[in-house]
RNA sequence: GGAAAGAUGGCAGAGCGGUCGAAUGCGGCGGUCUUGAAAACCGUUGACCUGCGAGGGUCCGGGGGUUCGAAUCCCUCUCUUUCCGCCA
């Protein structure tokens, strides 16, 4: 969540950005906070004045017991009377208007970057760079799909039998080649000084709440309630989380991971077309890397995450475009993000793959993750993570771009994971 | 799944219901000494809210209760450790 702080030094600017990411009502809804605040406030210095009174008496009876002086002391006892029942009201008036308060903070999204562009959906995002050419396929290229199917690589049909639909079965070279990925992934991750992470694939709901998943995106989560848990959508919820409730110094900055996890989603009400083979799934493989930084070089640290994504994809020969997020289409909790679209060639269109984003302090303002400044004061680290990468649209590409009569032709970069060269 | 013990500051570890936000040790930081370093010695060292400030308030796993007063007593939840059982 934003910090309270902020908006009340810098209200206008704080509308301005919220206005950005289109939230409605803005300035009736910050006026509320502030207002809600100074309410806060003013009943906990009347709080605080009361019970620094009832200390004082106890404090008195204290020493009055201490020089054997029971009369004087028994007296006092009843003073306090009036005065618990004037703290148990303040108490529970400031308690409702903590709750409101709260509610009404954490409800607000992140505020993009000034730069980030204005716009209502996707369809407003800004192509900021694009690499590679786009093969021509030849004759009778398939989509990936059906190279699955034809090469006995990935089984959709079995996933189906086992479990459900978006889990599919990855067999023989299509199980090695998913292998392989994360191998070079991780391996590339760790050659750039990421401090690799295997992480757990279910989390508490504190630390569903701290990266923000949850209470906003509850639906999108698998759940095991007998024992209060949930899977991960991706690895940066266990390992941002592994910094919950931590001061850090600044001589750690900048503290980088990498991660391989299943990734596990419900994606409730997306059916269609798009969902076709690879493109969309319930459970997939991804290696994300996530940074924590100091707020003053956190954006150019987005560009070092930008450099490294696409150095991997550079590698495996796939083009793709950046796309930096308008307002409309960028998530709830980030400050600015870069979507990373491979070309699916025989697909004809591009597949995200990989969203590098700057969250700011609005994750570490929910963990309490905090980093202490050379002035000796406690201030809010920034966070920051990406995909790097996320397999099965990778895979889609590799197989739709790299097919050739004969097989699929892999990329070098993989070829000592893989142990061959070809799919056929 | 059964039984027992425990949860205190960065860590370790004390703490008769009343100057306990908390002894002590380690670690960290500053200083003295030293050519430099180590050692030694001295000092300092939790977080949060609030107030211009002086100051005030909250926090000893979470929540509730008893009391004029709770780290200390009671209830409850969570977690951890150990033993047994089961087991990759």
């Amino acid at each position: 969540m934003l910090q309270l702080q902020y908006i009340k030094e810098h209200t206008e600017e704080i509308i301005e950005r919220l206005k950005i990411k289109n939230v409605q009502n803005v300035e009736e809804r910050i006026a509320e906070i502030i207002a809600l605040d100074e309410k806060r406030r003013a009943l906990q210095q009347k709080a605080d004045a009361v019970k620094a009174e009832q200390n004082a008496i106890a404090k008195e009876i204290g020493m009055l017991f201490k020089q054997g002086k029971r009369d004087e002391a028994e007296a006092k006892k009843a003073l306090t009377a009036d005065l618990k029942a004037q703290e148990k009201e303040l108490d529970e008036q400031q308690a409702a208007v903590d709750a409101d308060l709260n509610a009404k903070l954490i409800s607000l999204p992140n505020a993009p970057h000034i730069t980030v562009p204005k716009g209502k959906n996707e369809a407003d995002n800004v192509v900021v760079a694009e690499f590679g050419t786009k093969p021509n396929l030849p004759e009778g290229a398939l989509p990936h799909w059906e190279l699955c199917a034809k090469y006995n690589i990935v089984d959709f049909e079995l996933g189906n039998k086992i479990t459900g639909a978006g889990f599919p079965v990855y067999k023989g070279k299509g199980a090695r080649l998913q292998r392989a990925l994360i191998d070079f992934f991780l391996d590339q991750a760790t050659a750039a000084g990421y401090v690799e992470i295997m992480p757990p694939l279910m989390v508490n709901e504190a630390s569903g709440l701290g990266t923000g998943q949850l209470p906003d995106k509850e639906g999108q989560m698998y759940a095991i309630p007998l024992d209060g848990f949930y899977m991960i959508p991706t690895a940066e919820v266990p390992i941002t989380n592994l910094y919950r409730n931590v001061i850090v110094s600044p001589d750690q900055f900048p503290i980088k991971h990498a991660g391989y996890s299943e990734c596990f989603r419900r994606e409730a009400g997306s059916y269609g077309k798009d969902v076709r083979g690879l493109n969309r799934l319930h459970e997939f493989s991804k290696v994300e890397i996530v940074v924590i930084e100091h707020p003053d070089r956190s954006y150019d640290t987005l560009e070092d995450m930008k450099r490294h994504v696409g150095g991997l994809l550079d590698k495996l020969g796939l083009p793709y475009h950046i796309l930096k997020l308008c307002g409309g289409d960028i998530s709830f909790t980030s400050a600015m993000t870069f979507d990373f679209e491979v070309w699916s060639a025989a697909q004809q269109k591009w597949l995200e793959v990989s969203s590098v984003s700057n969250f700011e302090t609005f994750q570490a303002n929910r963990m309490k993750l905090r980093f202490k400044d050379t002035d000796g004061k406690t201030k809010l680290c920034h966070t920051l993570n990406g995909s790097a990468l996320a397999l099965p649209r990778i895979v889609a590409a590799l197989l739709e771009n790299f097919q050739t009569p004969d097989g699929i032709i892999m990329p070098e970069c993989l070829r000592p994971y893989l142990g061959f060269d070809k799919i056929d």
